[in-house]
DNA sequence: ATAACATATGAGCAGATGTTCATACGTTGA
DNA sequence: TCAACGTATGAACATCTGCTCATATGTTAT
């Protein structure tokens, strides 16, 4: 018996698929990644603007307005989003338009919306 | 000019844009709901739950042991997962055996590991 | 130049979140 | 009946998060 100090004592699930599950886990990097991709999405505002985002490109203050929410706070969701790289931006002028830079996001809130569609809770 | 207080005054992306935009967001519930998933997946420890129990049925001392956590810790996000009715549980004697019971998690995990793995950041 | 404007950013704050610790509950075997 | 065990749960705590407010930056029009 190797490794088996924390696991319980009445083992119904066999060791092997505990040991076959710990091996096929994606290494801590990836795994913080994906967390941190899902993170985006879990703040409701953020969500919008991606959802937004993703349908056409937008200045600051049209999504400030969209969403009736200060255009610092929006400027600085976007900071977030522009960091992990998943907003591209071209200044004109005085403006900044922003558009999403990622398929897997979209491709995301659309299979998650599949879930929250079906759920009158 | 309708509604328009908030839209900044050089106006790039035409109105019907915007407008059409607003109107197509779902409703405030979906979106609450959509966070809502993604808030789930947003924590590494979460994750790696609901990781592994789509992939075979574990008990509170496995899953403790297999993510190197307290029991305790892994309880408490069994509740949280529980109330959200993304996992069924069975009792068996001391034991609890939980699983994954919503396929849209799952789809959402392999959907959001194909960005994670792409990116070496 | 300077005023108005769109955006960016740092500090600070309130609320949310995840873990630990202590403890309770229900089951099993002695 | 009682001790050991697996699990559940409430409270407390530290950390994280998202917003506001004040202020800064860069651009445009006068």
């Amino acid at each position: 018996m190797i490794e088996n100090e924390d696991l319980c004592q009445v083992k119904f699930v066999n060791q092997s698929t505990v040991g076959r599950l710990r091996k096929s886990l994606k290494d801590p990097q990836t795994i913080e990644r994906l967390a941190e991709i899902f993170g985006v999405l879990a703040d409701p505002t953020r969500l919008k603007i991606c959802i937004f985002l993703s349908q056409a490109e937008l200045c600051v203050c049209d999504l400030a307005a969209m969403l009736n929410i200060s255009e610092s706070a929006i400027s600085h969701q976007l900071r977030l989003l522009r960091s992990l790289r998943l907003v591209k931006f071209r200044r004109d002028g005085k403006m900044a338009f922003y558009a999403l830079d990622d398929a897997h996001v979209t491709a995301l809130i659309k299979q998650g919306m599949e879930h929250a569609e079906e759920r009158a809770k």
